[in-house]
DNA sequence: TTGTAGGCGTTATCAC
DNA sequence: GTGATAACGCCTACAA
């Protein structure tokens, strides 16, 4: 900027007032600064106007995996959203990982971000800590975070779990196995009181042997499935309270000669992109992703700029059961009814 | 910090010394300062410490889509790497559109990033110029583009196509379809010459009426197949040469009520986590994705440590052919070759 | 071992 | 309309 004054022959001051449009700046002056700034290739750093001005037009997210299809198209739909409003998003995976994610937002914090949107993983009390020691606006999406007065947008998991198992139970499954994984999640928490919801409603108790509580990932969904489907009474229909883990379900029953639906219902949380493109098309639980990412940013923007209300503000979103080829009502089943 | 300095009664300069272990600080002065900096609640300021340096500690990264299989891996891969390495990652998403490429990497180079990946989109000119005038070090990842000598790791797609589609005229295949995107796009013409390099490497002659071109799509995908699967002579195997665009193809060929492989073999350019989950099990070519992100992140790495040769350095790994399903000899094959 | 002072590139507040 | 000049928060000689 002082090379561009250099040349065009101006005085830096001015030059700023052009770049910023602060202040008229005479045609003659506008015309050889306009030069000046090609011919030396000038760009405005904003490093030293985030420095001045206290604002880095920047913003962190963090998600545990940016794989997990959900998380995938959220990502996608925030980036995007603060691409239009002219902000970048700084990405970190948390991988699930307590320290990460503790790392991570010191390092967003350190780089001033503006705001952060958080799909936070881990205990409370750790993340309590951070939200409380910094003044910048935090976003909570998917998971809560109790004690933590934050805006947040949320999905009612307890309803969409219910729905889902519901459609199960209503096929005339008695035996349904529950998948998940994470039990210190709100999340998680929320789905398994779906479950249980679900099947109270339908006059089914509640069989501690057919829920299996793993790690998220895929090995975990198979290692669930093999020792479910070995059972002496083996269950007719299961659901995985996450994407991961489904497929390693899938996977279990293909190693196990099991034909879904045919032998055994699958239904899982969470939509994917393939989900009606192959067999069988599976049925799932999906989450307006599209609306929670352009909810978050809104309501972190709108944080930004200061003119949100001070309360905390939680938006709840309902998921879409999604009903395709994978469920079918459990062999036999017609005969007991009949 | 000038708080910090204050309360534990030392210059600001020595608080410094303590926070980056630069100079010895006595042990009552560490002591003092250590309480000091956590009655403020201090917490370096980045910007600051960026501004003064001349290095952010951070890359800006853009993809033309996150949701397509193959960037969410590469992206997964590479935003851990630089977290690892201490580096924060800004994540711009193109859509395959070229003004926002521009602008974006605009934003990232006003950001005083030490350093970019690029998985490029668009013409070579307006991106030549682009790099031209800056001095953060590229790399190019997926794409190459060119006229710019930026470090670059790429896949060898002219092979991998050929050894998708040469297993396709192995299997028996004379009219294999081919279907992919943008033209003008340095990986598509090297996977459309693959693919007439396993044509004549099976004596077979081109028809312009297998090939459809469209947009990356899905949708452009199921046009394609829909054109193709009813025209008179209609193909026995069809290759698409990315992701996305496969999924309308299988979307089509089930609503042509086409069996997939038994009506028709189907390859696919890009592995995906579902792939070998349902039915057809998809045989596609699967990219190293984890030495993408990995290399690329290094040679950045390098670049930015300044310790990588001058000229520039290309990276040109294989695909691998993951032969699954869907694919399957043409029906009467047996017969013809009998 | 510790303090003082200058400057990184901007913007904002004044005078002119 | 334009130009000095003082911050923004930090780091780094250099001096003490």
């Amino acid at each position: 900027m002082l090379d561009v004054a250099r040349v065009a022959q101006v005085s830096i001051a001015t030059v700023s007032a052009f770049v910023n449009g602060s202040a008229n700046v005479s045609p003659a002056a506008t015309q050889r600064i306009e030069g000046a700034i090609r011919t030396v290739g000038y760009q405005r750093n904003a490093v030293a106007r985030s420095l001045k001005l206290g604002r880095t037009h920047t913003v962190g997210l963090t998600v545990p995996h940016i794989t997990n299809p959900f998380f995938t198209e959220v990502v996608s739909v925030i980036t995007q959203a603060f691409d239009r409003a002219g902000y970048a998003v700084m990405l970190f995976c948390t991988d699930e990982h307590l320290s990460n994610q503790d790392e991570q937002i010191r390092l967003l914090l350190e780089r001033m971000v503006d705001g952060l949107i958080v799909a936070r993983v881990g205990e409370d009390e750790r993340f309590r800590s951070i939200v409380g020691a910094t003044k910048a606006p935090f976003v909570l999406i998917d998971r809560l975070c109790e004690g933590v007065d934050a805006d947040a947008v949320v999905l009612d998991n307890r309803t969409a779990v219910a729905e889902a198992v519901g459609y199960l139970t209503g096929l005339g499954h008695r035996r349904i196995a529950y998948v998940a994984g994470g039990t210190g999640i709100s999340t998680m928490q929320e789905r398994a009181a779906g479950y249980r919801a679900a099947l109270e409603e339908a006059g089914l108790a509640f069989d501690p042997a057919l829920v299996r509580l793993g790690d998220f990932h895929e090995m975990d969904g198979y290692a669930a499935a093999m020792q479910l489907m070995t059972l002496p009474d083996r269950p007719t229909a299961v659901f995985s309270a996450n994407n991961p883990m489904v497929v390693g379900v899938m996977k279990a029953l293909r190693d196990l000669g099991l034909n879904c639906p045919k032998d055994v219902s699958v239904a899982c949380f969470d939509d994917f992109p393939f989900a009606d493109v192959f067999h069988p098309q599976m049925t799932t639980v999906r989450q307006p992703v599209q609306a929670i990412g352009e909810q978050a940013t809104a309501l972190l923007l709108e944080r930004i700029a200061g003119t949100a209300a001070s309360e905390p503000r939680r938006l709840t979103l309902r998921g879409r059961l999604m009903i395709r080829g994978s469920c079918a009502p459990p062999s036999g089943w017609a005969a007991q009814s009949a």
